[in-house]
DNA sequence: CAAAAACATGTAATTAATTACATGTTCATA
DNA sequence: TATGAACATGTAATTAATTACATGTTTTTG
């Protein structure tokens, strides 16, 4: 893909809610925003370096244990210039979801067609686990529901949960129809 | 992104359905397809390109008025070989979901942010009028609900409707929360 | 009939992102 | 105390994808 480089405001804003260090936002990635960005710690380390030499981060080192060293980057009042204008501008940037099995289907014309019961079974098998994932998630984050100090995050993973079920009952719908 | 080259294998299913140029390939990436997979022409020329240089696609030139001259891809066994294997395969998928917006909701923790309505309202405009031109596609490409003979396209419709529905009814209910 | 929109096909330059390479430390546990 | 998992940080090579460059034809419409 050739963006808008989204990536360095990601990175802003999560180091913006608290100094982080490289590994850690490779874990973020993971855990929390997964589900609407990813990236790897090839990509993460290198966008450090770069936006502190921009003076959009600074770092401090860290000694863990005897030797082991780490960077923990922290935000510079020009870096949450550049993170608040992001936000702050109108998304018109509608990036493309891409789903290969989506796909695949598309090129399954035939309602009796004899692979149609075991790609989707399949698909079933993966999303009701990744439902019930995302369900224990939004349960354990969010007892009480949204949360006012963490709406963003409440959000986002209502979305993940509600947009989780809709792949799971499509599934099912389709599964009924053939 | 360096994935699996996936493009090859919905260039080969397009074809297989019928054959076709360069230029009507990309309109189906922006057409029929635009929601779970995008591509553009300057991608898709040199795959033809390549596809046809492994033997998985040959062509015949057309000429279109006076002088306007196409090529019109057509798949040879070996192609659909290729193709009916990619379909078969089962697919361990990470569907590489990426989306601005919410990443931007999910820096705003304040659930009285000032910022969340007008973020909020302008997406919810833009998904609506999403939302209505995918109803009008289905009610227009599928009157009478899923054909049979072609099951995959109004499978792939449904979902797109029903994913934008919940991005719709989230949207809503976002705002009715702050 | 002139102008604009759509048709039509390619390549080049650049950016984004993944996989692989490379190295070493710390912690839990068997 | 060895062994493996997790911690931790980087770079290199490669692939995917976008934007920009480049050129010309046909059709529609005012």
């Amino acid at each position: 893909m050739a963006q808008k480089n989204i990536l360095q405001f990601i990175i802003l804003g999560l180091i913006n809610d608290h100094p982080q260090t490289g590994y850690e936002l490779t874990k973020s990635f993971d855990n929390d925003i997964g589900e609407f960005w990813s990236a790897k710690h090839s990509q993460i380390y290198p966008q450090l370096k770069t936006l502190e030499e921009k003076q959009y981060l600074t770092h401090t080192m860290e000694v863990s244990g005897e030797k082991l060293e780490r960077k923990r980057y922290s935000i510079t009042p020009a870096g949450q210039h550049l993170l608040t204008a992001w936000i702050a501008e109108p998304t018109i940037n509608q990036t493309n979801g891409k789903d290969e099995f989506v796909l695949k289907l598309y090129f399954i014309h035939d309602q009796t067609d004899p692979r149609l019961t075991t790609m989707l079974e399949e698909q079933l098998q993966y999303h009701t686990e990744k439902l019930t994932h995302l369900k224990n998630q939004l349960s354990k984050k969010f007892p009480d529901g949204g949360d006012p100090a963490n709406f963003g995050h409440y959000l986002i993973l209502s979305h993940a949960v509600s947009r989780e079920t809709e792949y799971y009952d499509w599934l099912n719908d389709a599964l009924k129809q053939i």
